[in-house]
DNA sequence: CCGTTTGCATTGCAGTTGCAACGTAAACTG
DNA sequence: CAGTTTACGTTGCAACTGCAATGCAAACGG
């Protein structure tokens, strides 16, 4: 049996439980035996492919930044044709909120994640490419939509897309928290846009995200 | 000796200490003993005063959450008489902000409770409160800035009410993260003041928050 | 002045943790 | 077919965990 096993695939299963469990219980549930458990393996099994516990959490980190990624890249991708720079913000932003249980998990491991990243700094650094990327990207976006005439020339496009990544993070601790109910968050998003980019065309109003059909990643 | 003690305050020292175990190594080494020996005391004198460490972390949180009520109030007080409506949410919220390696460490330590309260939601009710009140507040600020002539009258107050607040939580999130230095959070801040309430009058432009004396709170 | 209550310290315990060590069986290499 | 490598499974261990139990001295109530 041994020998013919794709390692990647194997550190991905195990990271997958690890994220069952830490979406569940949190990370401080987060053990080599829980997680064996929870990807039915036995805990051998699991420091065989991680040497270490922190070399099983950094994968892990790294998968769940790779799984919002992929999420943004299908939703986006699902939008056709070059779409206009509002509908590509809101789709992309929108993705990236927990709006359901699926999302929501993530987002509760992603919580998790940010509150370890921020006390032990070295393991952030693949974080930080991937905000700035983020950051180009809407202030690009932002620009074209001024370029365009639809926007208010009169905001910093690099300042605005700081401010409309950072509501959309903040709108997403909310709504893991509770503290609102997924309409208001996205409510929040759209006058967000709104301000930004002007008033949406009234075909896009309140438009929901296109249906998600079901998959196991 | 015994008897003549103050309970709460024997119970916020060994919060104190709790939570400078957790914004130095995270929530997870929040133990007993650690808190215990953080704090100087016998992990017997911890349990004296917390039956168990779930209680324990309550009031922990509780203790957070007051002291960041603490530190606005302190900061609006600051502002003497009735300040306009943008002066009073560019304090409070920039007050909010991990700016300085105090407020980095409570951020931290708020940052752990909100994943941790993300998994157990039975704590986070006090939480929602604080939150709808804040909400509550800053609409109002928003309302009266749009009946003063200051701001457009175009956006809905509730709306950008928790937008402006999800914009502080998400810059905070990513202050702590090391994503960008504080100069671009403040600096999205602003910009966001401005998309709500118009451009700053000059004087305001930029103006630090006033410094804050040492503290041992 | 004596019992009760309060405020702590110490000890002990069962359960869990990360991890090293060892064992083994299957595939690949020569 | 011998030997090495890969892929696990099992066992064990020292350290740590939350918590119960016990002890004890000081203040207070009677």
């Amino acid at each position: 049996m041994p020998k013919r096993v794709d390692h990647q695939e194997r550190r991905k299963l195990i990271a997958d439980a690890l994220m069952r469990v830490a979406a569940e219980r949190g990370l401080e549930a987060v053990s080599l035996r829980h997680v064996a458990a929870e990807a039915e393996v036995s805990s051998g099994m699991v420091q065989h492919y991680f040497r270490t516990k922190d070399e099983m959490m950094t994968f892990a980190l790294s998968v769940v930044r790779e799984r919002g990624e992929a999420r943004v890249t299908r939703a986006v991708a699902a939008l056709g044709e070059d779409p206009s720079p509002r509908t590509l913000l809101r789709t992309m932003l929108a993705e990236l909120l927990p709006l359901d249980e699926a999302r929501r998990a993530d987002g509760r491991v992603a919580l998790a994640f940010l509150a370890y990243t921020a006390v032990r700094p070295a393991v952030a650094a693949g974080l930080h490419r991937e905000t700035a990327e983020l950051l180009a990207f809407i202030a690009g976006q932002i620009r074209a939509a001024q370029a365009a005439g639809a926007a208010e020339t009169r905001v910093d496009p690099d300042r605005a897309a700081v401010a409309l990544l950072a509501v959309m993070e903040g709108l997403g601790v909310y709504l893991l928290g509770g503290h609102y109910p997924p309409e208001t968050a996205l409510g929040a998003l759209d006058a967000q846009l709104d301000l930004l980019l002007g008033p949406a065309p009234p075909a896009q109003r309140g438009r929901a995200v296109p249906p998600r059909r079901p998959s196991k990643p």
